[in-house]
DNA sequence: CATTAATAGTTAAACAGTTGAACAGTTAAA
DNA sequence: TTTAACTGTTCAACTGTTTAACTATTAATG
């Protein structure tokens, strides 16, 4: 019990950010319907924070390959939730952008899930979820280190 | 500050979690290489733990429709990790285990998970593990009640 | 300047994972 | 016994992903 059993670490947090993330997935869904994919909503939010970004920067943030970035926003673009912009001075360059389209639905989306929130936080009191929060992002930044060091 | 900004909060938890996500995923599936995927790994932890299972049950736990997991455990089958055996009294049901060579191969997968965490877990004071986790478990009960209410 | 490198993004084939609807076989309830 | 419920499968359609080849453009090098 005071040695820390790493067997049993790995396996409850295995356990528990699978059924997290699960679950969470499972109620935005609900909440934002059937209009968005996690992975689409993940992008008009990413999008939306940074007002606009490359293709390439997408790819560098998810983790992907820029062709499934090119196909994800191909889709949206279908959708006409996303705008495609040449820069007119490095050619190559592609600006990608939320359309007004794009704006309402991320607005709609993150409204829902504000109101999910709120009826969830009062669980926890307030330094718990900022200790929580904390050390997951000192987490994120270990495993950035890490992955630097590959 | 000390009002809980709902937006601020949700935005942070948003951005960690998926890129924590994203990083172990990377992670496990470097040291795993190209055997497994990430669902089929989760799989094989799953069914490594409670011996024995039904696809309705995976299904239950993953959140997936039933011939998702059809899908999944036939390519799992295909390779010859997991064993379909007939209940003999109620002919509906199927239980899968897995075979040997399935149990080696997430034995070796769990080996080098192990020793990735025990590089990382210097980073953290054994009291800040043990209360992330608590409340990761507690967010993860909250969630259960919440859908529970549907 | 001309050729070669590197960069940004796209396309296409192939695969994993997912849903939804229809279905077969089996068991439980009426 | 007929009807209802349940377990698992199949199939078509879709999203997301990688790999490899490709286009277009810009940067670097001789």
């Amino acid at each position: 019990m005071s040695v820390p059993n790493i067997k049993d670490l790995v396996d409850r947090y295995i356990a528990v950010s699978f059924s997290v993330e699960k679950k969470a997935a499972s109620l935005v869904k609900n909440q934002i319907g059937s209009d968005l994919t996690n992975d689409q909503h993940f992008t008009l939010r990413y999008i939306n924070q940074v007002g606009s970004c490359t293709s390439s920067e997408l790819a560098e943030v998810f983790d992907v390959k820029k062709s499934a970035i090119t196909a994800m926003i191909t889709r949206m673009w279908e959708k006409g939730l996303i705008q495609r912009t040449r820069d007119e001075n490095d050619r190559r360059v592609v600006y990608l952008t939320l359309t007004d389209k794009g704006n309402e639905l991320y607005a709609k989306a993150e409204e829902k899930i504000h109101n999910l929130v709120e009826s969830l936080i009062n669980k926890f009191d307030q330094a718990e979820i900022h200790q929580f929060i904390e050390t997951f992002e000192k987490l994120d930044n270990v495993l950035s280190e890490n992955k630097a060091g590959d």
